[in-house]
DNA sequence: TTGACATGCAGGCAAATACCTGCGTATTGT
DNA sequence: ACAATACGCAGGTATTTGCCTGCATGTCAA
């Protein structure tokens, strides 16, 4: 699968896109803090976050018995790079009319 | 369902993108012209077609016979507004590190 | 050392998705 | 008028998705 690909089916579900919001608000969180926030189990909550790791938007260390979880920006930064400057001219132009 | 859903659903197709970046290229095109681009069957073309509507990604207007559409830059505007910016900061800190 | 804890792995299932085929309808040009 | 054109609508199907349950594994703390 493509890369853009990987990270627009990874945004495109409101339970992994409330992950990012729940790493944004505090970075570095475990698997297990994480689903005190999804109403879900926690293997399904893996399952996402697996998706967010695959499309590089999350990244995920180690510790102990605990998985620390950490976004990384640069990917939602590459999809408006490639799919949001691409519009704004017209956007612009649309706004002057 | 919500509308950064709809929008985020919409693009995490290739062949939806596809459509965009067509209508990109050049505004206003039926969606005869749209498909001669894309490897499936009309029927198929439509119902992504309506994704993008119903995303309002995409507007249609009827002439005659013929459909013309037209993008819409100002959900994907909305969706950099709410989730581009807000990772820009930790972005741009990845950056000087 | 052993029980509690944090997580992984495998499989099952209902719903959604992305194609398709077949047929119907309205418009256009001859 | 009528055939070709541009498109919609309905339904069928294989695959993917998103959730679940049950069990296994590795780590920490008493």
């Amino acid at each position: 699968m493509e890369d853009a690909d990987k990270v627009f089916k990874a945004l495109a579900d409101p339970s992994r896109r409330k992950v990012l919001d729940l790493l944004a608000a505090g970075n570095g969180q475990t698997l297990g803090a994480l689903c005190e926030h999804l109403d879900m189990k926690r293997q399904s909550a893996t399952q996402h976050i697996g998706i967010l790791v695959d499309a590089n938007l999350v990244t995920a260390v180690w510790k102990g018995r605990e998985k620390y979880h950490f976004i990384n920006p640069v990917p939602i930064y590459e999809v408006y790079e490639r799919w949001v400057k691409k519009f704004e001219q017209s956007r612009l132009k649309l706004l002057n009319d």
